[in-house]
DNA sequence: CGCGTTTACGTCGTTCGTAACGATA
DNA sequence: TATCGTTACGAACGACGTAAACGCG
């Protein structure tokens, strides 16, 4: 058994089974790959993949077995590498995050950045997934870091850091009857309008939609979209009422009124999750600091590490945090 | 980077860094694994060690954070050399348990010896230890299983199954005043007495010593030992009235008499600790099963690989257990 | 016939043990 | 001088890539 057999396991194992796909990937030849998977299996006593003819169908039961041990024997190792890059002061590597458009494109930009600026050679990759689907990705994508937001709950895979507080915000055409108001409408008054808004609100564990659920209103959602500038362009279109994050929205935009959101909409939470026990480059350690600079970062270590409970100090809001934009 | 280089370095951290000695130990030689050591430092790119003239004085502090993910990488490659070994069903290995001298003499032969007639090719190494240092053996030690006592508390390190539930009782010779009652001794006329019981009892977080502490009573403690052999032999010398496990009497000693212990003194749980993540062998889950039987050996596989939460039936007494020895 | 895997073969690199050397207490 | 680590050398093994053969769709 070799690091390098089981890195060529987990690569055919990514690879759809298809060993030539694989060797491309590990930089290897086929054979060198067949040969090393077959003497893997002659080592262990059985067969790791079931063969049809001559090619993979699929892995055996053994084999499932072989390949949750071999991924986290490579993380392992991969965390040796990261702890060495650290120590030799290397400031060049990837980065590579998981998380919404909403965050991609109106929470990380500056931070990114900083920490571009501050480490030049370092390639950050921005992986955008479906709300539902990024802590899956994080546990079993290779992912470094997800950036999610939730109303509160505490994101259960890895390790959670609360970056910031945020409230919705409702967003109507200057000439909407609602922008001439004084106060902000409540619940019922939305909820007897078309809204636009996420695509996660269609989701019944959406927070929107269990705020209108748990004041017994019913909720219009006229459409949905991934992302705040489609929300926009269909708010100005008069498509319906906006309900957007406030990060998503700036203060110059003359032909469309932000009213703050009733006060039924829950504050939502953003956090980044790390893969717990990862080593994190220094780098990452940067991001992070970027975007949660009351997270102290030799707790974050050790917290990642195992080595400590999370206790972080409660989350600033993010009004509070761009106040006064430089 | 290979395993090889990996085993070594914990080898020579595992051997007070004396190179030669852990040559010795991995079936190597010295040279081979100085040159490991130094293509290994070459490929990270630091010191593992500092060095005082030619000979080893300590890690260095990136050496003691790569060795933590190393000891990791070479137990998830011992995880998989397991499955293998399940897999191809081999009858024979090692299986090492930590625990205290009661448990070793008075609670683990048959099961031990069961399993020995199931498995004779397996050898089992019993490991005593003191009860304080039993859970750090186990998470340090490379121990396959710890069988520990505690009166409630779940042990915290590892996977816990609780086995049975034990109590107390009193031991004094058959000319003892207390012999002659028909009624058990309560806390307070123990009290008066002098005691004698294992050495765990002088610890301030010991059970025993809580109980007389809750009831605001004096405890004299005439001696104390470590097994049950010595604790009876001086009962029956009349140093004093004898305080031990259930488990630790047989009906056989007419000399001496079993007196049912104070109701102050709570119940026991005697549990079985299992490093987390750690693939057992066939033997040791037959082991376990041998000892709690109401265990289901898939729930268990399942607990420790991290896959499912802990739901463990409630414990049998250890009188129930033993009713109608065989 | 093309795709993917296996088999055959030669080369290169690496690891290992032996043996000699060096430093230290 | 004994102990422990390093350096030097040669042999053996093993991994790799190339090239050809084999099955299957």
């Amino acid at each position: 058994m070799t690091l390098n057999q089981l890195r060529y396991l987990v690569a055919i194992a990514d690879s759809g089974l298809n060993i030539t796909l694989a060797a491309e990937r590990v930089h290897a030849t086929q054979p060198g790959l067949s040969r090393q998977i077959k003497q893997l299996e002659d080592e262990l006593g059985f067969l790791l993949f079931t063969r049809k003819g001559r090619s993979l169908t699929t892995l055996t039961q053994a084999g499932e077995h072989v390949l949750v041990h071999a991924r986290r024997l490579l993380d392992e190792a991969a965390n040796i590498r990261a702890l060495a890059a650290n120590q030799r002061g290397e400031r060049k590597g990837k980065l590579t995050l998981v998380t919404t458009h909403t965050q991609a494109r109106h929470v990380l930009p500056e931070a990114i950045a900083a920490t571009r600026r501050e480490f030049p050679a370092v390639s950050i990759r921005l992986h955008p997934s479906d709300e539902g689907e990024i802590l899956a990705q994080l546990a079993h994508g290779g992912d470094d870091l997800a950036v999610i937001s939730t109303s509160g709950a505490v994101p259960g895979a890895g390790v959670a850091v609360p970056l910031f507080r945020w409230r919705r915000v409702v967003l109507v055409p200057s000439g909407h009857a609602l922008a001439r108001r004084t106060r902000p409408p409540g619940l019922r008054e939305l909820s007897a309008l078309p809204l636009v808004s996420y695509e996660s609100s269609r989701k019944p564990e959406s927070s929107l939609r269990r705020a209108f659920d748990k004041a017994e209103l019913p909720m219009q959602l006229a459409m949905t979209a991934h992302d705040a500038d489609l929300i926009k362009t269909y708010v100005r279109a008069g498509v319906g009422v906006g309900i957007l994050a406030e990060m998503a929205v700036s203060p110059d935009e003359s032909d469309l009124r932000v009213l703050e959101a009733p006060a039924e909409l829950p504050e939502c939470i953003t956090w980044a999750v790390l893969p717990r026990g990862r080593v994190l480059r220094d780098y990452a350690l940067h991001l992070l600091h970027e975007i949660a600079p009351q997270i102290d970062s030799i707790d974050l270590r050790r917290v990642v590490a195992g080595n400590a409970e999370p206790a972080w100090p409660e989350p600033p809001a993010w009004r509070e945090l761009h106040r006064v934009p430089a």
